[in-house]
DNA sequence: TGTCAATTGTCAGTGCCTGCCATAATCTCG
DNA sequence: CGAGATTATGGCAGGCACTGACAATTGACA
């Protein structure tokens, strides 16, 4: 689980046993992701997602405390990309800049990591069916209160400052993330929503993050 | 449900079925918080909070739509008075500082509000409860969530721009909210949280969000 | 190949939640 | 006051998520 810094780790082959395990989750996620765009979260069970993947129900339970992480596996994924991309960053670099910097380059590295699994196409539907669901959503933003967490221990020892009593890694943390959540929620109200306009969004509310803070807003319109 | 200037509007007796089924919600709501305290949120059946309230189970469904809700119950109380906080605001105030302002005038007028369903002491160890039970916090996120969209609306009406077009408001809301849930979170890991540690740490963490967004921290100490 | 450990399937059971219908309580109006 | 309309409640059946226990199967390793 452990990012490490050469590149030539990816084919340890780990067994079989291991092996046939990664396949078993990637078919129980795409099993799940297929079946979630095609006939809603609610109007499926756990029953259909097994036997589409070929096991009994008590095995994907193994897999997956519950049905909600099924549906946010791909997550995972997303995030361990989006940490590897702050720590991508050369040190001398601000913490802001650090942060608004590492968001830009996850979007690129993201796709690719994607496909690994599912179609990225059947993703960004996923994504759009957690905002619009409940449960989903819910269970999302708890996850992601989990890697603001490690967003900021990244950044205290980037800065070389102490987590525990220096609450600046968490403030900034809290403030970038909130803006992202905002970005992203705007964008998933907008139909016709593209790629692009997501990173364009994301960049100019970074962007305001410092002048919203700022006096009064009347006597600069 | 709206707010209305004038005062006398409270005693507005709405006929004894209406009454009754407030307080056919309140004692569900109180019997419910008495037994997680007493045997935790997962211990507790939906049966044993209906018959405490002597109602039966599908009454219970009728008045909450999932056994998270009776839990997050008094949010709701919470987020009345937070946003009758910020309203309260002279609008000459800046953004920021309204928000800080009403943020500080919450927690006086947030215990009367609360005492009226359930004893203060039980809705802090309630509080508690729902930080460490992952369902009940991923519910409250996603309430949150809500609730700031409410908060960036009396925002963009106080200064008088349009929530539609202008990113500021949410941009705003989202950092001082983000920081908020980090105060409470870091207070809520202190086992000795005193009511005024929590306020002397949001007053600090909302002071320190202009000055974490700049350069590095390094050459600053 | 044989033994050990890990993975899986089956089964039974609990708890959350919902639709349906009958009953009882409240409201309205003559 | 009383009949009819409206609304809250209770009971029941059933679906689905999830779990513990045990047996069967499969890969690992000597």
């Amino acid at each position: 689980m452990q990012a490490i810094d050469g590149v030539a780790e990816r084919e340890a082959l780990p067994g079989l046993r291991e092996r046939k395990k990664q396949r078993t989750r990637n078919t129980l996620t795409r099993c799940a992701l297929e079946l979630f765009a095609r006939q809603g979260y609610d109007g499926t069970t756990v029953d259909e997602i097994a036997e589409a993947a070929d096991v009994s129900q008590r095995t994907f339970f193994r897999y997956f405390a519950n049905k909600e992480e099924v549906a946010l596996a791909l997550q995972e994924v997303e995030e361990a990309v989006a940490l590897a991309a702050l720590q991508a960053r050369p040190p001398e670099e601000p913490p802001l800049a650090a942060m608004c910097n590492a968001a830009m380059a996850t979007w690129d590295a993201m796709g690719p990591a994607i496909e690994a699994v599912v179609p990225l196409e059947l993703h960004l539907h996923t994504q759009r069916m957690i905002e619009s669901t409940p449960q989903l959503l819910a269970a999302r933003l708890r996850r992601l209160g989990h890697f603001e967490d490690r967003l900021a221990a990244e950044i205290a020892r980037r800065e070389g400052v102490d987590l525990a009593t220096d609450p600046r890694p968490r403030v900034l943390v809290a403030a970038c993330s909130g803006v992202l959540r905002a970005a992203s929620r705007v964008w998933g109200e907008r139909a016709d929503g593209d790629l692009d306009d997501l990173l364009r969004l994301v960049t100019d509310y970074l962007g305001l993050l410092g002048p919203a803070l700022t006096g009064s807003w009347r006597n600069r319109t």
